[in-house]
DNA sequence: TTGTTAGTTGAACGTTCAATCAAGTCAATC
DNA sequence: GATTGACTTGATTGAACGTTCAACTAACAA
């Protein structure tokens, strides 16, 4: 049923691949093109530049957290809280899978880019609000003191990854992550009702 | 008593100002050149290279984190734990200061360099290392319930600054960093004995 | 057949970059 | 006053960069 992917698809894949690995200023032009198989010019007829690509990029990232981020780490899980540790679970598992080398993509881009454009800017804001309001689904769904600030909690858990993931790169050790998701649980579990 | 600044401070001075502002790759020699006032010569006399500068950026960060870091935003403080807050809240201040633009250099770096030398690893671990050990030291200096995970607190107070940081900076809003930090407070009130 | 549209090719362009180096300065030492 | 050695000068180098463009192909339509 699914058709072979198209130039645009392939240059989008490659240049998703090469950003979360290398960063967007060390992932060239040429790398893209070598990587994607593709000519400059192919690329050139779809995005007027690099940045339009990153855009490309972002909008793909905030188009598959649902399929391709959520769906897998919620499979079978049906806890509310314990699909918040499945997604972390998730980053962990990428953190490992590659020696404690990439992790959040999104994360990475926020530091990198230190003057973007409005419209990147926005679009890295809105793959972190679509990610934090799903965690904010799953804290209402669970049995939390009314006074909890579920919003506030669904950013914490969102800064604990993305700070855990940092020190995990730095110190290339997952044991950074751990501990970071067990503080993380220690305060969940403060805020459940009884 | 303090003679004029030498060539090769001006140098290291120009550069840890300019890759905390726009990042280690997008700073190009010359911009440090100009900044620093100082001809391509003197710096490859001084350094190897780029990334040889670095290094020396990262130890002057690591030894300024006592004089230029902590005793700045600990003064008048004595409470263990508000002397964490106030370190926090040096961060905040220069959110503020910067539009929400520059956070934590340290931060910024680490999730830049995506293959970085081991030596220039190994010192922004050391930077991380310092920062958390004055923090468990205050959290020693407190009255923790005896069971509390010391050190994985202190790591969770550095993986909140920066998760906070990133958020702020890419919402260009400090609200989001106050979040945090209230979580954050919430979560140690919780570990106080009684 | 002829024209039109959508997509592809890859050599070439101008710029910027980190890095080099031969020549020069100047205060201290002999 | 000659010599030394630490430091400075800035034009220059060559590679890598993002981007452009004129020519080309293939498919479909008039």
């Amino acid at each position: 049923m699914d058709s072979p992917p198209t130039t645009r698809d392939r240059i989008v894949q490659a240049a998703m691949e090469l950003f979360w690995r290398k960063g967007y200023g060390s992932t060239s032009i040429s790398d893209i093109l070598e990587t994607a198989k593709v000519n400059s010019g192919s690329l050139y007829y779809f995005f007027k530049g690099k940045q339009e690509l990153l855009v490309a990029v972002l909008e793909a990232y905030r188009d598959g957290i649902g399929p391709a981020l959520l769906n897998p780490a919620w499979n079978g899980v049906d806890d509310p809280i314990e699909k918040i540790f499945a997604l972390l679970a998730g980053y962990r598992r990428a953190l490992v899978d590659t020696d404690c080398f990439y992790g959040c993509p999104i994360g990475s881009l926020a530091l990198e880019l230190h003057e973007p454009d409005p419209e990147v800017r926005e679009l890295m804001a809105a793959n972190f609000t679509a990610w934090t309001d799903a965690v904010r689904e799953c804290l209402e769904q669970a049995d939390l003191r009314p006074e909890t600030d579920v919003r506030a909690l669904a950013e914490l858990t969102l800064t604990v990854m993305e700070g855990a993931v940092m020190q995990t790169r730095t110190f290339r050790d997952v044991a950074y992550f751990d501990r970071a998701v067990a503080q993380l649980r220690q305060h969940i579990d403060q805020l459940r009702k009884e």
